[in-house]
DNA sequence: CTGAGCACCTGAGGGC
DNA sequence: TGCCCTCAGGTGCTCA
């Protein structure tokens, strides 16, 4: 499920329940996802502490305790969900948080994720954007107010870069977040053709395409995410941006401006979907 | 160095 | 009904 609005959405409701909660125990269904969970440094560093912060970056989760943070990323399929009891396992419940909130109240917070691309890191210590799964990460999109920082680094990269544009901002060591919705979204409203390289972009139109990547994202955060297959909401609520997307899917139906069929290509091995007039490719 | 391709994994949906 | 194919919100490795 997880853009960065998805993301944000999930610390944003989880934030309430588990900011000051202890972790009374975790129960690891199986941890070979991606990559191995890390079992014994949760058990060894996480059991018994108090979470002092929840917080994102890029398309990672973070919790910190007093001295130690986790990250947590949520693949293709991830989601957590909050629970009052232990429910049965279903198939696809990899690890189950038991916390104890601030009010006394116990609560149970799963991770599922069927096709098991997610990932969760540990480290020691509260620096956690040295761990290897950040460490490389570019710009976070929503951190520059007014985006002109942004558009800088953006426009100083992209001169030597022959890469289509779509696929450049999809690379998370320049801008984090942007994933395979939000990019083809943004750049319609910046009304770019998604296939134009990079290095192509005059200063203006990185202006345009900033604002429009950052409206995009601070929309879907307000309608709760997109929600395509998978619940996102920790409490089991679907977000509702699904149905504010102009072009993501909709191959065939007509253009919300020009009346145009849409149209989807291949990049990189992922859909992209764009209007052909509204989005010339010069 | 770059960029394309593919691998990782499960499930849903379409065509036959 | 069932089989086979393609596709899916991400990332990181390999190879040219």
């Amino acid at each position: 499920m997880p853009e960065l609005p998805e993301v944000e959405c999930l610390v944003n409701a989880l934030k309430p329940v588990l900011t000051g909660a202890i972790v009374e125990d975790i129960i690891f269904h199986r941890s070979d996802l991606r990559d191995p969970l890390p079992q014994e440094e949760f058990n060894h560093a996480l059991k018994g502490q108090r979470i002092s912060s929840l917080g994102r970056r890029g398309k990672y989760m973070i919790w910190t305790t007093e001295s130690d943070s986790a990250l947590f990323h949520l693949g293709m399929s991830g989601r957590f969900h909050l629970e009052e009891t232990l429910p049965p396992k279903c198939k696809h419940t990899h690890v189950v948080f038991k916390v104890k909130s601030p009010k006394q109240k116990k609560a149970y917070l799963h991770y599922i994720d069927p096709r098991r691309f997610g990932r969760m890191g540990f480290h020691a210590g509260l620096d956690f954007e040295k761990h290897s799964f950040v460490s490389n990460l570019g710009l976070e999109p929503l951190a520059d107010t007014g985006g002109s920082s942004l558009v800088k680094s953006l426009f100083k990269q992209s001169r030597d870069c022959s890469q289509a544009i779509k696929v450049f901002l999809m690379d998370a060591s320049r801008l984090v977040g942007v994933g395979n919705i939000y990019a083809s979204e943004a750049l319609f409203r910046a009304k770019i053709h998604p296939q134009r390289s990079a290095k192509s972009l005059s200063k203006q139109e990185f202006v345009i395409l900033v604002a429009q990547i950052q409206e995009t994202l601070k929309s879907a955060i307000e309608a709760g995410g997109t929600t395509l297959k998978d619940y996102l909401h920790p409490e089991g609520k679907n977000g509702s941006f699904q149905f504010e997307l102009k072009v993501y899917g909709r191959v065939g139906k007509p253009c919300i401006n020009c009346r145009l069929p849409l149209e989807q290509m291949r990049q990189v091995g992922r859909s992209t979907f764009f209007c052909p007039s509204c989005q010339p490719n010069e």
